[in-house]
DNA sequence: GTGTTTGCAAAGAATTTGCAACGAA
DNA sequence: TTCGTTGCAAATTCTTTGCAAACAC
């Protein structure tokens, strides 16, 4: 928990007791939340916290790069600490986020540009039924 | 126009002319719209029209297939009318969507079911500089 | 004529903002 | 002490809904 300070810190953020908290919810869930997920679960330690300040520290993390926006669940946002490259699949049913590392063709020979315009990052998405929605 | 008259009508839709207009405009332009834009630009032939019957229509035309809801711009519901398969490339600074008919490897190959979960389609976009942005 | 669709206005959901009080450094 | 951050409440933005009138068929 210090690194994380330190990790603020430098960055020339405070490291606030809520931020700790939210960075380390972030980095012990897989559910690939959206602002209101992390603000129920932050709120279970800090019973006074603010959807402000929810925002704020996501919106904070994302300039900095520490977290992405994923542009999958057409209801709200979600966030994704996990920076490593991997892609991800979302169930229509249930709504869930499922990382895949599995990494096909596409992101090793990628190109530059395409088109003439600058690709700085891809985002894919498989999208369909998760196995335990196949079930019930 | 007479044939989406008579593609409606198969669906079981009426072929108002608000639909007509607005099925027409998103034939016509390459802009991936949001429904305000749709809403703007219907304006100027249907003054009367509400943001109800944009958002009716779109949403008619998703559940009936007939249009893609793209999840790539993270601040409104962009919508695209082309079908035949292809990516997207999107600007971060023009908020520009283009489309991309060059296919990689990645969606040639592809599964069934990855790590149990069953693929109905895939969302592959592009994030970078457009080439009208890098100008500027 | 019948049932769908429109258009208005109001409601709803997600997110953002203004600002005074607070607290990390 | 200082300036970034919090928390509240209000505001904004995007989207949806209820319902009576209008209209496609």
């Amino acid at each position: 928990m210090k690194k994380l300070a330190e990790m603020l810190h430098k960055k020339g953020f405070k490291a606030t007791p809520q931020r700790l908290e939210i960075i380390n919810y972030l980095m012990n869930t897989k559910s690939h939340p959206s602002a209101e997920e992390v603000y129920k679960n932050i709120k279970e330690k800090f019973p006074t916290i603010s959807f402000a300040t929810v925002y704020n520290t996501l919106e904070t993390l994302k300039k900095s790069g520490d977290i992405k926006e994923l542009s999958i669940d057409h209801e709200r946002k979600r966030f994704d600490i996990d920076l490593s490259p991997h892609d991800h699949f979302f169930c229509k049913k249930c709504k869930k986020v499922i990382d895949i590392y599995e990494h096909k063709s596409l992101k090793k020979d990628l190109p530059d540009t395409i088109e003439g315009n600058i690709i700085e990052e891809i985002s894919l998405f498989y999208i369909g039924i998760c196995e335990s929605c196949q079930k019930t």
